[in-house]
RNA sequence: CGGGAAGUGGCGCAGCCUGGUAGCGCACCUGCUUUGGGAGCAGGGGGUCGUGGGUUCAAAUCCCGCCUUCCCGACCA
């Protein structure tokens, strides 16, 4: 490809509105451009790199034995209403009518669809299978935000594997973690995997591919000693065990004119430390009002309860439902004596006594509360968020929270789809079997910013060879010289028969234009032919990620007879690496580093 | 949905407070010079100032409504 003839709409600013690396780069650099809120063009440089990773995932899928299909990105709502997501969904889903006023939707993942297929099975011979497809997903997304990070219509790869039991669903999980772990190598992208929660889309074992990234929008625990690494959703942490002083027989009340808080009644006389109150959230679950009891100095995670209770829609009750139902306001609450109103309580409170908590009466508290006594029916789960420094479930050691990009999720999703789209299948001894599915997806577009927010300098991207539009520019600082432009075409042309995709900078711009857009477009391998090197018969090739410059005897015979050697012929993967090569053989002394 | 900000040529911004009919840098077009790190000079093209209404002799500017976009939170690949 001829930059003269190539659309690569490069800008020396972003656009203010862009705060990611990857925004900002992958506009500048013109790759994409927006359309609207959370929708993006790919622009031709923009759709190379997405076709690129798409084939790394692809051929990963393939290896692993899974087959690709084609599915609609629109569905009959009637599939969804089957699953029961219809409902579930919520405004999340985009919804329309067709002309006979039917209800359709835009796929936001596609279990239903393809459980739908897998009703065709019948026998047990016919599994396992493993299916997957590229496909749009299109998301009513509350907040789309940094650029390709975060959008309302994407490109997933989704897989979803069928067995019979199980063991064979471990076997699939397996199968598809060491898969991704292949993927997101190949895209150089630095993952861990961590222990997460499922979400909407419901499950069991599950697991996350975080990016570390300050563009990020998880926090995930991390031990750096054992390994122990959860999403914050479902990290653990030790509590260090408080030894509480006697208590008394019964809740006492006592006065706290103007105490709301829990730093007030912290330094309230009579009160008490944070580590000894009760703090009572009134949260409405599934239009349920609910307590949750966590101690004074620990936070809430929503999804935790989401987790535990099994509700959709979590939120904060408002001040007003909060006084209806109980009777005071929030800073004077308290579950002690509140019967017929579902209460989770943090099983950080477990075997606490001597607590102190609101009265249910504004300006009054409790002390001398004993959780397990005084709470009636209590549910207990794990509700609180850890933060920075708590000692690790698994060792004791400090953990850390690190900012991280969700690029890949992996799940056991268990036997509801396949139950709701009456898929099921006779066993060996001929009975009925549901089959068990599991659920993997990986956002195309948001690996390739992932790849983006983790791959560049001052100067641009640095895509890895794997991914990049292209894989060497041929930058001719002028275009005017025929010997420049004859060695440049000879050498494009041969790179090119070697299908070492190659963009060849003939525009009649000064030098420095075109050096600055290679570097920010972040073609991993430039060649720079000028007068300079060309006096001496050379031109140069500098590597994008370390800016190293070797200096290349380019001889037309020399370079022919490297070109056309056995090794360039077969296709490879690691294009970088076959550069080098070229480099090596080709090359006569002289590196220096740029300055 | 809660909180915060912003909409002025393709991109980045000024002008608004104190109304008088739009400007700067980059980009673009023409010419000359220049040519190894985002050139110089000269000339030129391009904007219903998000939108609807109101105030006024006069609105980018003041007032009200709406739309859009972005950022921080709650949701997800």
């Amino acid at each position: 490809m001829r930059w003269s003839d190539s659309f690569i709409p490069t800008l020396r600013d972003a656009p203010g509105d862009a705060t990611a690396a990857s925004h900002q780069l992958l506009v500048r650099a013109g790759f994409i451009r927006q359309l609207h809120s959370g929708h993006y063009s790919l622009l031709p440089l923009g759709l190379r790199v997405h076709n690129k990773v798409a084939d790394v995932v692809r051929a990963e899928m393939d290896a692993i034995g899974a087959q690709e299909f084609l599915l609609p990105a629109m569905h009959p709502g009637d599939l969804w209403r089957r699953s029961g997501r219809w409902s579930l969904m919520g405004s999340e889903m985009f919804r329309l009518r067709d002309r006979n006023d039917a209800d359709v939707v835009l796929g936001m993942t596609h279990e239903e669809v393809f459980a739908a297929l897998a009703a065709e099975m019948s026998s047990y011979r016919e599994l396992p299978q493993t299916w997957y497809q590229i496909q749009t997903k299109f998301r009513d997304e509350p907040r789309p935000r940094s650029g390709l990070l975060r959008v309302r219509e994407f490109m997933m790869k989704d897989s979803y594997s069928f067995d019979m039991d199980e063991a064979g669903l471990d076997v699939s999980f397996e199968a598809h973690r060491e898969a991704y772990e292949r993927i997101f190598k190949r895209l150089d992208l630095d993952v861990m995997a961590v222990q997460a929660s499922s979400g909407a889309m419901g499950g069991d074992a599950s697991v996350e591919f975080m990016v570390p990234s300050p563009a990020g929008e998880d926090d995930v625990a991390r031990c750096a000693r054992c390994g122990y690494r959860a999403n914050i959703e479902r990290a653990r942490a030790a509590v260090p065990p408080i030894a509480d002083p006697p208590c008394g027989e019964e809740p006492e009340r006592f006065a706290t004119p103007g105490i709301r808080t829990i730093d007030a009644l912290a330094s309230f006389e009579g009160g008490a430390p944070a580590d000894r109150q009760l703090k009572t959230m009134v949260m409405i679950l599934d239009n349920q009002l609910t307590l949750v009891i966590l101690r004074g100095d620990h936070q809430l995670n929503l999804q935790k309860l989401a987790d535990c209770s099994g509700a959709t829609d979590v939120r904060a009750a408002t001040e007003s439902e909060t006084v209806a139902q109980l009777g005071a306001s929030p800073g004077s609450l308290g579950a002690v004596g509140v019967d017929g109103l579902p209460i989770y309580v943090d099983e950080a409170l477990r075997g606490r006594t001597s607590m102190t908590t609101g009265a249910n009466e504004d300006d009054w508290h409790l002390r001398e509360v004993d959780v397990a006594r005084d709470i009636i029916d209590p549910q207990w789960a794990d509700l609180r968020e850890v933060a920075e420094g708590e000692a690790c479930i698994m060792c004791g050691r400090p953990l850390e929270i690190v900012r991280c990009i969700e690029a890949g999720h992996i799940f056991k999703l268990g036997r509801r789809y396949c139950e709701a789209m009456g898929v099921s299948v006779l066993d060996a001894n001929g009975t009925a079997q549901t089959p068990i599915m599991g659920s993997y997806g990986i956002g195309i577009g948001r690996a390739m910013a992932a790849v983006a927010e983790t791959h560049h300098d001052e100067r641009g991207l640095i895509w890895p060879a794997a991914v990049a539009p292209f894989e060497i520019v041929i930058t001719v600082l002028d275009p005017g010289d025929a010997q420049q432009s004859a060695v440049a075409a000879t050498l494009y042309a041969e790179l090119e028969q070697k299908t070492l995709a190659c963009l060849l900078d003939d525009r009649p711009l000064r030098p420095g234009v075109k050096l600055a857009d290679a570097e920010l477009v972040g073609i991993p391998y430039r060649v720079t032919i000028g007068a300079r090197g060309m006096a001496n018969g050379n031109v140069e090739l500098t590597e994008r990620s370390t800016g190293t410059t070797e200096l290349v005897r380019f001889d037309r015979r020399g370079l022919l007879k490297r070109l056309t050697a056995p090794e360039y012929q077969e296709p490879s993967t690691v294009h970088g690496n076959r550069i080098k090569s070229v480099v090596r053989q080709e090359r006569r002394i002289a590196v220096h580093r740029k300055g």
